[in-house]
DNA sequence: ATATTTGTAACTGTAACAGTTACTATATCA
DNA sequence: TGATATAGTAACTGTTACAGTTACAAATAT
């Protein structure tokens, strides 16, 4: 399986908006996030850790600390998230090939143009939905289960 | 650093377009693709296999043997060569999270589809791209640093 | 027949990553 | 001030993916 990180980051950034964690004095836990997701409260930290880096959460230590949104969900979009814990292309490429080929030559420069742009489509896609926007339909299918 | 399996197999690709590997007759052995590529001659047959299989070329055995495409270059796009190779999403997503909690009983789904539309914009994008405009651009590159 | 080539199995080494334990630093509150 | 709660982080384990390598059988041309 790929990598969770990213699945992670959007479950915690989600919990929060739900919680309306927006200030210190309605800061979550890295234990409750983490029972939410069904993952462990180390992994979850490591995340937060990447998106506080990012300027999307705060968090502060000692009892009744945790974490909270540092900016309103509608103002934060799915690709801040994707930059705060996916630092390069999902896919690789050589850095260099044969140079006595044509082909090789030119190739991995070619192909590295390439890769990037997948990242490229994939920010762009993201960049067009936000926290809002997820929370809203995250909420909506909740209730559809009841 | 992540798989190289898709700059393989496009790497691959545009060396069969530029020796105008077509036909059995004009077969591109592992050994020569991979000395361009730069990489084992058995990792480049393992991706070779994955492209045969979705038939973008076509292989023989024995003396003379190799590969060919099985369709011209400007019938070929980037999306083929990133189906025949990348079979899953790039990024993971967990099947399940708490069910007691409102956010955890909706969000594995969310999140999944979040994933999903990720690789379809990827695809999306490798859609409008041929084979034969690949080759043509490393052909210019290649010629341009002689 | 001989030489060439693919296909593939088996194995190694490396890297990424989720999980876990344990500890320190920090903060609240009684 | 002391007890408690919590983040941060280091260190380690187990798993998985994957590139590389060796070896060999099957296939094919000459």
């Amino acid at each position: 399986m790929a990598s969770l990180r990213f699945a992670t980051a959007v479950h915690v950034m989600v919990l929060l908006a739900h919680e309306d964690a927006s200030a210190p004095a309605r800061a979550v836990t890295s234990g409750y996030l983490a029972q939410s997701i069904g993952a462990n409260p180390v992994v979850v930290r490591r995340v937060v850790g990447a998106l506080a880096s990012a300027g999307l959460l705060e968090t502060r230590a000692g009892a009744q600390g945790g974490a909270w949104l540092a900016r309103e969900p509608r103002k934060i979009h799915l690709s801040d998230i994707y930059d705060a814990v996916e630092d390069g292309a999902p896919l690789g490429f050589r850095e260099t090939a044969d140079t006595e080929c044509p082909v090789g030559r030119a190739a991995p420069q070619v192909i590295c143009g390439i890769v990037r742009s997948i990242d490229a489509a994939a920010r762009n896609s993201l960049a067009k939905t936000t926290l809002a926007s997820v929370l809203k339909t995250v909420e909506t299918a909740s209730a559809e289960r009841v």
